[in-house]
DNA sequence: GCACTATATGATAATATTAACATATATTTG
DNA sequence: CAAATATATGTTAATATTATCATATAGTGC
Protein backbone atom coordinates (compact mmCIF):
# COMPACT_ATOMS: atom_id res chain seq x y z
CA UNK A 1 0.00 0.00 0.00
CA UNK A 2 2.71 2.22 0.99
CA UNK A 3 4.21 1.13 -2.45
CA UNK A 4 1.35 2.42 -4.21
CA UNK A 5 1.06 5.35 -2.64
CA UNK A 6 4.55 6.49 -3.30
CA UNK A 7 4.08 5.71 -6.56
CA UNK A 8 1.04 7.95 -6.77
CA UNK A 9 2.85 10.93 -5.58
CA UNK A 10 5.15 10.60 -7.53
CA UNK A 11 3.11 10.88 -10.50
CA UNK A 12 1.08 13.47 -8.96
CA UNK A 13 2.27 16.61 -11.06
CA UNK A 14 2.06 13.65 -14.15
CA UNK A 15 -1.75 13.82 -13.42
CA UNK A 16 -1.92 17.36 -13.11
CA UNK A 17 -0.77 17.87 -16.07
CA UNK A 18 -2.91 15.66 -17.75
CA UNK A 19 -5.52 16.74 -16.79
CA UNK A 20 -4.35 20.49 -17.78
CA UNK A 21 -4.17 19.28 -21.22
CA UNK A 22 -7.57 17.21 -20.88
CA UNK A 23 -9.47 20.39 -19.53
CA UNK A 24 -8.10 22.46 -22.58
CA UNK A 25 -9.79 19.83 -25.01
CA UNK A 26 -12.36 18.85 -23.22
CA UNK A 27 -15.20 21.23 -24.84
CA UNK A 28 -17.62 20.69 -27.94
CA UNK A 29 -16.55 23.79 -29.63
CA UNK A 30 -12.52 22.66 -29.09
CA UNK A 31 -12.79 19.37 -30.35
CA UNK A 32 -14.38 20.52 -33.44
CA UNK A 33 -11.62 22.55 -34.08
CA UNK A 34 -9.19 20.63 -33.30
CA UNK A 35 -11.03 17.54 -35.95
CA UNK A 36 -11.23 20.68 -38.17
CA UNK A 37 -7.40 21.47 -38.09
CA UNK A 38 -6.36 17.95 -38.48
CA UNK A 39 -8.16 17.74 -42.62
CA UNK A 40 -7.00 21.41 -42.96
CA UNK A 41 -3.68 22.27 -41.98
CA UNK A 42 -4.53 25.87 -41.07
CA UNK A 43 -7.43 28.04 -41.00
CA UNK A 44 -8.31 31.83 -39.88
CA UNK A 45 -10.03 32.80 -37.34
CA UNK A 46 -12.97 33.88 -39.23
CA UNK A 47 -12.95 30.65 -40.98
CA UNK A 48 -13.38 28.91 -38.09
CA UNK A 49 -15.86 31.54 -36.83
CA UNK A 50 -17.90 30.86 -40.18
CA UNK A 51 -17.67 26.82 -40.34
CA UNK A 52 -18.68 26.40 -36.11
CA UNK A 53 -21.15 29.50 -36.86
CA UNK A 54 -19.98 30.63 -33.25
CA UNK A 55 -18.88 34.46 -32.35
CA UNK A 56 -15.44 35.70 -32.95
CA UNK A 57 -14.40 36.44 -29.97
CA UNK A 58 -15.62 33.09 -28.13
CA UNK A 59 -13.42 31.74 -30.95
CA UNK A 60 -10.61 33.44 -30.17
CA UNK A 61 -10.57 32.92 -26.73
CA UNK A 62 -10.95 29.45 -26.88
CA UNK A 63 -7.60 29.27 -29.39
CA UNK A 64 -5.58 31.50 -27.44
CA UNK A 65 -6.15 29.15 -24.63
CA UNK A 66 -5.72 26.11 -26.83
CA UNK A 67 -2.46 27.75 -28.08
CA UNK A 68 -1.14 28.95 -24.03
CA UNK A 69 -1.50 25.39 -23.43
CA UNK A 70 0.79 24.50 -26.49
CA UNK A 71 -1.99 22.51 -28.21
CA UNK A 72 -2.04 25.21 -30.99
CA UNK A 73 -0.08 27.08 -32.92
CA UNK A 74 -0.36 30.46 -35.34
CA UNK A 75 1.51 33.05 -37.54
CA UNK A 76 0.23 36.14 -38.51
CA UNK A 77 -0.12 36.73 -42.40
CA UNK A 78 -1.39 40.04 -42.99
CA UNK A 79 -4.55 41.16 -41.23
CA UNK A 80 -5.56 37.21 -40.79
CA UNK A 81 -3.77 34.95 -38.11
CA UNK A 82 -3.90 31.28 -39.30
CA UNK A 83 -3.85 28.76 -36.24
CA UNK A 84 -3.01 24.52 -37.12
CA UNK A 85 -2.35 22.25 -34.91
CA UNK A 86 1.42 22.11 -32.63
CA UNK A 87 0.67 18.80 -31.57
CA UNK A 88 -1.14 16.41 -34.08
CA UNK A 89 -0.97 13.42 -31.61
CA UNK A 90 -3.87 15.72 -29.68
CA UNK A 91 -6.30 14.42 -33.04
CA UNK A 92 -6.00 10.54 -31.64
CA UNK A 93 -7.74 11.50 -28.03
CA UNK A 94 -11.44 11.54 -30.11
CA UNK A 95 -10.51 8.24 -31.73
CA UNK A 96 -9.74 7.18 -28.30
CA UNK A 97 -13.24 8.84 -26.98
CA UNK A 98 -14.95 7.15 -29.42
CA UNK A 99 -13.95 3.57 -28.83
CA UNK A 100 -15.34 3.78 -25.13
CA UNK A 101 -18.45 2.50 -25.07
CA UNK A 102 -19.05 4.97 -21.78
CA UNK A 103 -20.73 7.38 -24.06
CA UNK A 104 -24.32 6.44 -22.19
CA UNK B 1 -17.68 25.39 -47.00
CA UNK B 2 -21.06 24.69 -46.85
CA UNK B 3 -20.03 21.11 -46.49
CA UNK B 4 -17.78 21.73 -43.79
CA UNK B 5 -20.35 23.28 -41.61
CA UNK B 6 -22.88 20.68 -42.07
CA UNK B 7 -20.22 17.99 -41.54
CA UNK B 8 -19.13 19.82 -38.41
CA UNK B 9 -23.59 20.09 -37.54
CA UNK B 10 -23.81 16.74 -38.04
CA UNK B 11 -21.07 15.50 -35.77
CA UNK B 12 -22.11 18.03 -33.05
CA UNK B 13 -23.59 15.85 -31.00
CA UNK B 14 -20.36 13.44 -31.34
CA UNK B 15 -18.58 16.51 -30.01
CA UNK B 16 -20.54 16.72 -27.21
CA UNK B 17 -20.53 13.67 -26.17
CA UNK B 18 -16.89 12.98 -26.15
CA UNK B 19 -16.56 16.56 -24.16
CA UNK B 20 -18.85 14.90 -21.52
CA UNK B 21 -16.37 12.03 -21.03
CA UNK B 22 -13.02 14.01 -21.25
CA UNK B 23 -14.53 16.39 -18.75
CA UNK B 24 -15.37 13.28 -16.28
CA UNK B 25 -12.16 12.21 -16.67
CA UNK B 26 -10.08 16.00 -16.50
CA UNK B 27 -8.80 15.43 -13.34
CA UNK B 28 -6.11 15.09 -11.80
CA UNK B 29 -7.57 12.53 -8.88
CA UNK B 30 -9.77 10.88 -11.66
CA UNK B 31 -6.81 10.16 -13.77
CA UNK B 32 -5.42 8.70 -10.56
CA UNK B 33 -8.33 6.71 -9.82
CA UNK B 34 -8.35 5.05 -13.50
CA UNK B 35 -4.60 4.41 -13.47
CA UNK B 36 -5.14 2.89 -10.03
CA UNK B 37 -7.42 0.61 -11.55
CA UNK B 38 -5.57 -0.37 -14.71
CA UNK B 39 -3.70 -2.20 -12.40
CA UNK B 40 -5.82 -3.52 -9.71
CA UNK B 41 -8.66 -4.72 -11.43
CA UNK B 42 -11.19 -3.69 -8.31
CA UNK B 43 -10.86 -1.20 -5.25
CA UNK B 44 -13.07 -0.23 -2.48
CA UNK B 45 -14.14 3.73 -2.00
CA UNK B 46 -11.23 3.63 1.39
CA UNK B 47 -8.37 1.72 -0.25
CA UNK B 48 -8.61 4.55 -2.82
CA UNK B 49 -9.06 7.35 -0.28
CA UNK B 50 -5.97 5.71 1.67
CA UNK B 51 -3.66 5.40 -1.23
CA UNK B 52 -5.05 8.63 -2.54
CA UNK B 53 -4.64 10.52 0.34
CA UNK B 54 -8.21 11.97 -0.08
CA UNK B 55 -11.40 12.29 1.90
CA UNK B 56 -14.11 9.96 1.63
CA UNK B 57 -16.87 11.92 0.45
CA UNK B 58 -14.66 13.60 -1.88
CA UNK B 59 -13.76 10.04 -3.61
CA UNK B 60 -17.20 8.59 -3.58
CA UNK B 61 -18.35 12.32 -5.50
CA UNK B 62 -16.05 11.61 -8.27
CA UNK B 63 -16.36 7.25 -8.39
CA UNK B 64 -19.94 7.94 -8.70
CA UNK B 65 -19.39 10.78 -11.29
CA UNK B 66 -17.26 8.47 -13.25
CA UNK B 67 -19.82 5.70 -12.56
CA UNK B 68 -22.55 7.79 -14.00
CA UNK B 69 -20.67 8.88 -17.01
CA UNK B 70 -19.85 5.09 -17.34
CA UNK B 71 -16.39 4.86 -17.09
CA UNK B 72 -16.33 3.04 -14.05
CA UNK B 73 -18.64 0.19 -12.38
CA UNK B 74 -19.35 -1.16 -8.91
CA UNK B 75 -20.44 -4.17 -7.20
CA UNK B 76 -21.33 -3.97 -3.15
CA UNK B 77 -19.92 -7.03 -0.83
CA UNK B 78 -20.93 -6.61 2.07
CA UNK B 79 -20.10 -3.35 3.31
CA UNK B 80 -17.34 -2.45 0.95
CA UNK B 81 -18.34 -1.09 -2.39
CA UNK B 82 -15.75 -2.31 -5.07
CA UNK B 83 -15.24 0.10 -8.26
CA UNK B 84 -13.17 -1.06 -11.22
CA UNK B 85 -12.97 0.18 -14.65
CA UNK B 86 -16.04 -0.44 -17.20
CA UNK B 87 -14.40 0.86 -19.96
CA UNK B 88 -10.82 -0.39 -19.75
CA UNK B 89 -10.44 1.69 -23.39
CA UNK B 90 -10.21 4.70 -21.49
CA UNK B 91 -6.91 4.12 -20.14
CA UNK B 92 -5.26 4.60 -23.15
CA UNK B 93 -6.05 8.38 -22.74
CA UNK B 94 -3.40 8.75 -20.26
CA UNK B 95 -0.69 7.46 -22.81
CA UNK B 96 -2.60 9.57 -25.52
CA UNK B 97 -1.69 12.63 -23.76
CA UNK B 98 2.03 11.45 -22.22
CA UNK B 99 2.67 11.21 -26.08
CA UNK B 100 1.70 14.64 -26.34
CA UNK B 101 4.81 17.16 -26.71
CA UNK B 102 2.21 19.97 -25.93
CA UNK B 103 2.28 19.98 -22.00
CA UNK B 104 5.01 22.58 -22.24
C1' DG C 1 -4.30 59.86 -42.02
C1' DC C 2 -9.05 57.60 -42.55
C1' DA C 3 -12.02 53.83 -43.19
C1' DC C 4 -12.21 49.02 -43.13
C1' DT C 5 -11.28 44.40 -41.70
C1' DA C 6 -9.41 40.69 -38.67
C1' DT C 7 -8.12 39.56 -34.36
C1' DA C 8 -7.23 40.24 -29.39
C1' DT C 9 -8.26 41.90 -24.91
C1' DG C 10 -10.68 42.80 -20.76
C1' DA C 11 -14.56 43.03 -17.83
C1' DT C 12 -18.51 40.98 -16.29
C1' DA C 13 -22.23 37.65 -15.98
C1' DA C 14 -23.81 32.94 -16.25
C1' DT C 15 -22.83 28.45 -15.33
C1' DA C 16 -20.31 24.28 -14.03
C1' DT C 17 -16.95 21.92 -11.28
C1' DT C 18 -14.62 20.85 -7.00
C1' DA C 19 -14.13 20.80 -2.15
C1' DA C 20 -15.67 20.54 2.56
C1' DC C 21 -18.66 19.34 5.91
C1' DA C 22 -22.42 17.33 8.28
C1' DT C 23 -25.35 13.68 8.21
C1' DA C 24 -27.98 9.64 6.38
C1' DT C 25 -28.15 4.86 4.99
C1' DA C 26 -26.90 0.19 4.96
C1' DT C 27 -24.39 -3.75 6.57
C1' DT C 28 -22.01 -6.43 9.96
C1' DT C 29 -21.03 -7.95 14.64
C1' DG C 30 -21.92 -8.79 19.15
C1' DC D 1 -31.15 -3.86 18.94
C1' DA D 2 -26.83 -1.05 19.79
C1' DA D 3 -22.26 -0.02 18.17
C1' DA D 4 -19.07 0.18 14.58
C1' DT D 5 -17.79 0.60 9.87
C1' DA D 6 -18.16 1.78 4.86
C1' DT D 7 -20.32 4.38 1.70
C1' DA D 8 -23.63 7.77 -0.11
C1' DT D 9 -26.13 11.99 -0.06
C1' DG D 10 -27.16 16.79 0.28
C1' DT D 11 -25.91 21.46 1.20
C1' DT D 12 -23.07 25.14 0.81
C1' DA D 13 -18.82 27.57 -0.27
C1' DA D 14 -14.85 28.16 -3.21
C1' DT D 15 -13.20 28.13 -7.59
C1' DA D 16 -12.87 27.55 -12.57
C1' DT D 17 -14.86 27.64 -17.08
C1' DT D 18 -17.66 29.58 -20.69
C1' DA D 19 -20.26 33.12 -22.84
C1' DT D 20 -21.29 37.84 -23.91
C1' DC D 21 -20.34 42.32 -24.91
C1' DA D 22 -17.82 46.41 -25.58
C1' DT D 23 -13.66 48.05 -27.05
C1' DA D 24 -8.68 48.03 -28.32
C1' DT D 25 -5.02 46.94 -31.52
C1' DA D 26 -2.91 46.12 -35.80
C1' DG D 27 -2.60 45.70 -40.62
C1' DT D 28 -4.49 47.19 -45.54
C1' DG D 29 -5.95 50.11 -49.12
C1' DC D 30 -7.23 54.47 -50.43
Amino acid sequence: MVTEASKIKINKEKYEKAAYILKAVAHPTRLAIIQLLEFQEKLTVNEICEILNCEQSLVSHHLINMKLRGILKSHKDGLNVYYSLKEREITKLLECIEKCECNM
